[in-house]
DNA sequence: GGGGGATTCTAAAACGTTTCAAGAAACAAG
DNA sequence: CTTGTTTCTTGAAACGTTTTAGAATCCCCC
């Protein structure tokens, strides 16, 4: 049994190595030289009366922490976790250390986490923003000055500082053609929140596909969700009672994607034969669903670590004008497409159907 | 623009409000009666500045935060952040919030972790211990020893303080009992690692049912694994050379099921026809898989709420003896299991083998 | 208008570090 | 043995808050 059940301070460590508190500090932190005879004491002191600092109180001095704060919409949905792998793997390697809040895509959580990391001077925050994101306006407050931060994923509106986000609309784009090549001409879209950014991007590719190819894009194909698997579920719901219905959906990402694979078993539809469908964000879990699901792969770690390393430079000082990364999309081929069903194959099942 | 670009204090508010420090403190804290007039100068001096009260230097002060720490394995295995939903819903509704740390599985990282955040002088903490934690080692330093902490999900080597846990070996063995019901007599499992007291009771769960069966449980099939999808697949494809081979795997957990299940996939076998499959956990994403996955259902996002309030608890003072909260487990069935072939089913098998 | 008991307010000490100016010690050279 | 220079070491201030003891004020009642 330790004799020290008093919480160590830098104040025991001086008068047990017999040399003054600002001698311990400088060993500890290598800030000046100490010679070698009172450096063994002070090091021997620490190690047997098990002395760690104060981070509180260092951090308080200082100013500034080594740690490094996140804060992500929904740790639910796989893809985040992914970013957050890409961030933390970076930031550790240059001893920062990263802590994760989740936001749960409620902006008024988000607020006080904002407000709450501030509060606690991180050295920096990287912030995937929620559906609702007042971003912008909260770090508008001078406490935010000095507080290197990058916006990951999703560009909150107004923001004007760093960002790392992919072409969104080029997925799509991409995802679209690909099904107008196949022979699809009834083509379906369930998006994100329409505020969002991604949300908005993703359906302007949708609509840069089809205006190309000359097909007029009907209002009730584009369905509005939120980004989960329930809405993906329902809208998918409405947009499969329409008449005429939909031969392909692309959803605004890969739980979307999820919810419409379920409303197709519901209605014993047929994936792909009757209807194609891509998702977004290429998670893991795609190739194990049934069909395996095409999708539009986004570089999730390599987000992250990208976004990390942009705000190093800026925790290091950088004072670059704000960069805006933009990361490639790829599309990923699996077993959720295939042509459409032919004008007679699509007769006979209209007349089942009906 | 405003003019405070400096950070403000409680000093520029006591200024600003004719009033001592100590009045300010006590009216953002409601610590002590401020009459109405001060009160109101105070309030309105700290809206109109933008005043924020330093968290770092009040958790220096006070020696505590209201931050609550939680140490996950894996942020990639999706069953965590059930369980950090859990969490996070209970101590936000109690005024606390959560800080997420990923350990990566890495018991290095999860001690840099551990002794760091401790330094933050957290309200507490919650740990589900990566596989080769160290925890309760790391934790018998003095430093601890006024930091309430729950251990999660997996009980660490030698952890006497409070727990949640779920009946593993009950898990295990329902899935193995109805495997054994439908008429499987060569069942194997791919555990997680062994030292690891989650995967020790699951193996021992499925010993005991086929113990209770008088079926000897052959060495060579039951396969030790790492509690991921890649080692699920390697194990699977180890199990399935064997001769004869398995006609039911019982999985370390979900991820290791995926991974079995890619291995059928590759040799080109049915499940359920040819191998039926159970995992453990019941994550999402089984609903989606080919075939649906059956799991043994763990409630995670109870056993994380569990954690909390027990946690709460703590911080509040409780000083009742360690509880040891166990949670049940559920098989939830779906279409990765079956009957097995029969000796004639499989001979015409082989001949027909499409 | 003068106690006296509540209530409100203040000054100052602490919390554990870092940092800086300046003193002390060591060392080299004359 | 000085002296000058460099290298160590120290004491004390500062960081922004909370907290406590006691001073100041209020209010009521005689």
């Amino acid at each position: 049994m330790k004799k020290t059940l008093q919480k160590v301070t830098m104040r025991q460590i001086a008068a047990k190595a017999a040399v003054s508190i600002g001698t311990v500090s400088h060993v500890v932190n290598n800030s000046a030289g100490v010679r070698e005879p009172a450096r063994r004491r002070v090091l021997q002191a620490i190690s047997s009366l098990g002395y760690q600092p104060s981070l509180l109180a260092r951090g308080f001095r200082r100013n500034k922490t080594t740690f490094v704060g996140m804060i992500i919409p929904d740790i639910l949905n796989p893809f985040f976790p992914q970013v957050v792998r890409g961030v933390e793997d970076v930031l550790y390697k240059n001893a920062y250390r990263l802590i994760l809040c989740n936001a749960d895509n409620d902006d008024k959580k988000e607020q006080v986490y904002l407000n709450e990391l501030c509060g606690y001077r991180l050295a920096g925050l990287i912030v995937i923003p929620s559906v609702d994101s007042q971003l912008t306006a909260t770090v508008g407050n001078s406490r935010f000055a000095d507080l290197p931060m990058i916006c990951l994923d999703r560009q909150a509106p107004g923001w004007k500082g760093d960002s790392v986000t992919v072409e969104n609309a080029e997925g799509t784009y991409q995802a679209t053609r690909h099904l107008l090549e196949l022979g699809h001409r009834s083509i379906a879209i369930i998006t994100g929140p329409l505020h969002v950014n991604n949300a908005i991007e993703r359906l302007s590719g949708y609509e840069r596909a089809l205006r190309e190819a000359s097909i007029p894009v009907a209002p009730e194909y584009i369905q509005e969700g939120r980004f989960d698997r329930l809405s993906g579920y329902e809208r998918a719901l409405t947009l499969l009672r329409l008449s005429p219905c939909p031969t392909a959906i692309v959803a605004g990402n890969d739980l979307v994607a999820l919810g419409v694979l379920a409303a197709l078993q519901e209605l014993a539809l047929r994936c792909p034969a009757d209807v194609s469908l891509i998702g977004f964000d290429d998670l893991e879990l795609d190739a194990f669903t049934n069909p395996s699901l095409t999708s539009v792969a986004q570089p999730g770690y390599h987000m992250g670590a990208r976004a990390a390393n942009l705000l190093l430079d800026r925790i290091n000082g950088t004072d670059a004008p704000a960069q805006h990364v933009v990361m490639r999309t790829l599309l990923k081929i699996r077993g959720s497409v295939g042509p459409p069903l032919t004008a007679f194959d699509a007769k006979s099942k209209h007349k089942l159907r009906r």
